[in-house]
DNA sequence: TATTCGTGGTG
DNA sequence: TCACCAAGAAT
């Protein structure tokens, strides 16, 4: 079971929605700052900060030369603040070692610190129109219905997702359509062929999905346990974050005490953000984000 | 391969 | 209400 090509490209150039690094003036840094932006985030909540991020940063060098303390305020509560941190270390590495122009072969971009196999592919695809397969979660699902005949897609398998999506790409000379085709089979997950309550009446692929063919099936895999949040270190790490974002210069720790009750967590957490760069201890005992003091 | 890492909207 | 979900990466 495979996909047409054209039939997706034609339902992608009448549906695919008007996102501002979709536009022909975005440049490749403005597709990368968002791909990495929109990692486990919604676009909804990317868009703003997005916007004031190009506006400020409109070039790797520019955020280059910010501190940490500024890209992670700018950064708010897009979540994974460490994905801001990785990213000003890549602007860096990309002004040192690439000129200030964002690689596009893949192997070089995923040399880049927070950018993997997924990231890697959507900017050699979507900045410079590479033949790449593109794997999301929303390309994972889809090929798991349209072609696979399954409800939800397994646990993911890097190798074997990247070949399966590469055995979809249109061949042929022309790269951007390839790239293209990435594209609109990510935006059909994102808008049809959702995770939920899939609307296969406004579908593309009906006539052809594996699913359908199948009769719909329910999933039988392996299910992930439901993770709680309330409570949990991520919680934690969260709120202590917070507090330093809230607040121009370096806090006492009495201050960051406030933030949670459970004093041996709130210990634990506060020396892994400590760990990981995300906050940073002054001389005199306070705490901050790193770069403000 | 399985876990960890934020945050907030939604059915 | 609360479980699920949202363009993953690093370890």
């Amino acid at each position: 079971m495979s996909i047409d090509p054209q039939t997706l490209l034609d339902w992608f150039d009448a549906n695919a929605r008007d996102l501002p690094w979709r536009h022909a003036d975005c440049t490749p840094w403005g597709v990368l700052v968002s791909e990495i932006m929109l990692q486990q985030t919604p676009v909804a909540r990317v868009l703003p900060v997005w916007r004031q991020w190009m506006e400020r940063w409109p070039k790797p060098a520019d955020l280059a030369a910010a501190s940490q303390g500024e890209v992670l305020r700018a950064w708010g509560k897009l979540g994974y603040p460490r994905r801001a941190l990785r990213l000003h270390t890549a602007a860096n590495t990309i002004v040192a070692e690439h000129g200030g122009e964002v690689p596009a072969d893949v192997d070089t971009l995923l040399s880049l610190p927070g950018i993997g196999a997924y990231t890697a592919r959507a900017v050699a695809a979507f900045a410079y129109g590479r033949r790449a397969p593109v794997v999301d979660t929303n390309v994972r699902r889809v090929v798991a219905r349209a072609v696979h005949g399954a409800a939800e897609a397994g646990p993911p398998s890097t190798k074997r997702d990247l070949d399966d999506v590469e055995a979809l790409l249109p061949d042929g000379p022309d790269e951007a359509r390839a790239a293209r085709f990435s594209a609109a089979l990510m935006e059909l997950g994102a808008l049809v062929c959702i995770a939920r309550k899939p609307r296969c009446d406004d579908c593309p692929l009906f006539a052809d999905c594996a699913w359908q063919k199948a009769g719909r099936p329910a999933y039988t895999g392996p299910t992930r346990p439901t993770q709680r949040y309330s409570g949990t270190d991520r919680h934690v790490r969260g709120l202590l974050l917070d507090v330093l974002r809230g607040t121009t210069g370096p806090v006492e720790k009495a201050q960051l005490d406030l933030a949670w009750p459970k004093a041996g967590q709130r210990d634990a957490c506060l020396a892994s953000l400590l760990s990981d760069g995300l906050v940073e201890q002054t001389a005199d005992g306070r705490f901050a984000l790193p770069g403000e003091h």
